[in-house]
DNA sequence: GTGAAGTAGG
DNA sequence: CCTACTTCAC
């Protein structure tokens, strides 16, 4: 089973390219990020054209998630709230969070906030959010082990994430706190799937569309498949695919695809 | 000798198409309206390419006119006051009008005010605009009597002009304070060289991007080559180029074209 | 640099 | 409907 996350920066203005990689790359589940559309406004025929099922939670200009599967997913939900009840519902009102499974497989596609920049306000909002998440997650592992989170972190854990000409101390995507945050969220349980495969730095999900920051290959990994440890043990690949990043008017982001083997049924009840 | 007159609604936007058109259409002078670009951002290569001298006058965002011709211009000016020098200089900020000659034939290149609605502010402006444009073309015609006014003039003068559709009476651009501004002009000695050659109705260069009027052919004749009496005579087709009005993010006019006969030399000095 | 929104002008 | 500008976000 192959599950791709792909933040493609506004749904219509790359429906294109997102059907074209599609159709090259029929993966079985496609993570989108920042969709950028209210849900009545969602291009749902060019997807059903080509096979997949639809589920997303979109808001107008800002935002927004969906989940393209071939197969029928079983049950999905949008935001926190469903999850864990306890939070005010304004936690939901940025469309950052869907999930469903497929195969006994969770998905859990999250677009994690910016931040903005070290210290401000949505600096703080990203810290209290990814605390959510935290609780989200430990609610979610209560009920199933096998959880495939997918999505663009806007963190990127390690230096060798990210191009060498940034300075990366207090530099958003970088700080300490977002990156203990993250790994707090990871400690529940969670393992990079790109890492299994490959240890070296210079492989990056994004980079900016300022400074020709593509053509200087100076990005960002930030986008990520972090997998419990059965589907971790169960990852045969995972790699990252730069070409759409290289078309005219592409996405700052480029699609990661993780690859699970499939689990003989006869160990798919354990 | 062909003359063309074309309001391109944004030169930016509009390059491939007009570099397009000229290629299939490599008239002697090209006169365009509603640039919409500053002097330092006319795109010039693209014109130069093709064996163009270019002359503009353009501000940013409106209005904005340009003469592309493939001889040198001779006498070349911006706007009224350097022809009505005891006008308000303010009548030249924005940019409407340009002139130059060219085998004698002076072009004035126009883009005459829309005036919004009868009875507003930019109507009451577009009247005026109008009686200076009046002083300006008597100035001229002291001078000269071989002129051809060229451009986009927001008004179409007979009824016949207008899909029948429309409601004309005190219509902007078909009101009767209008055609009357622009019959006085014409009363200086020029003739429409679209109707030397064409008398019916039905014959548009504008359509309205809304309510798919081009697709409905609810359109109206507003882009006019006006000819002094021997340039009238010389005159020996003026055609309307639909074509380029049916492509892909067009302008919403399209372009007019006159052809003048060459004048025997003898009689060039007349 | 790129997207979306709002606004003005047509 | 279409363009251009501005502001905002990333």
């Amino acid at each position: 089973m192959k599950i791709a996350t792909w933040n493609i920066n506004s749904i219509r203005t790359r429906l294109v390219h997102i059907v074209n990689w599609l159709t090259e790359n029929p993966v079985d589940v496609l993570c989108l990020q920042e969709t950028k559309v209210t849900d009545a406004q969602f291009p749902q025929a060019p997807f059903e054209s080509l096979g997949y099922y639809l589920y997303f939670s979109g808001q107008k200009s800002y935002n927004g998630v969906a989940l393209l599967s071939r197969q029928r997913l079983e049950d999905v939900s949008c935001g926190f709230t469903p999850i864990v009840t306890n939070i005010q519902p304004d936690w939901d009102e940025q469309k950052r969070v869907i999930t469903g499974v497929i195969d006994g497989v969770r998905i859990v596609n999250l677009y994690v906030p910016n931040g903005s920049s070290v210290g401000s306000e949505k600096y703080k909002y990203k810290l209290d959010w990814l605390k959510i998440l935290h609780e989200y997650l430990r609610s979610l592992l209560a009920v199933s082990s096998h959880i495939c989170m997918c999505g663009d972190f806007n963190i990127a854990l390690e230096s060798k994430d990210i191009h060498d000409n940034v300075t990366t101390e207090n530099h958003i995507m970088a700080s300490e706190p977002e990156r203990q945050a993250l790994q707090d969220i990871l400690a529940l349980g969670f393992a990079d799937a790109f890492r299994k495969f490959n240890t070296e730095g210079g492989h990056f999900s994004w980079w900016d569309y300022r400074a020709a920051s593509f053509r200087r290959n100076l990005g960002w990994r930030i986008d990520h498949q972090y997998l419990t440890q059965e589907l971790y043990e169960r990852a045969i690949s995972c790699i990252i695919d730069v070409t759409p990043r290289s078309l005219t008017q592409p996405s700052d982001h480029t699609p990661v695809i993780v690859e699970l083997s499939t689990t003989p049924s006869c160990l798919r009840l354990s």
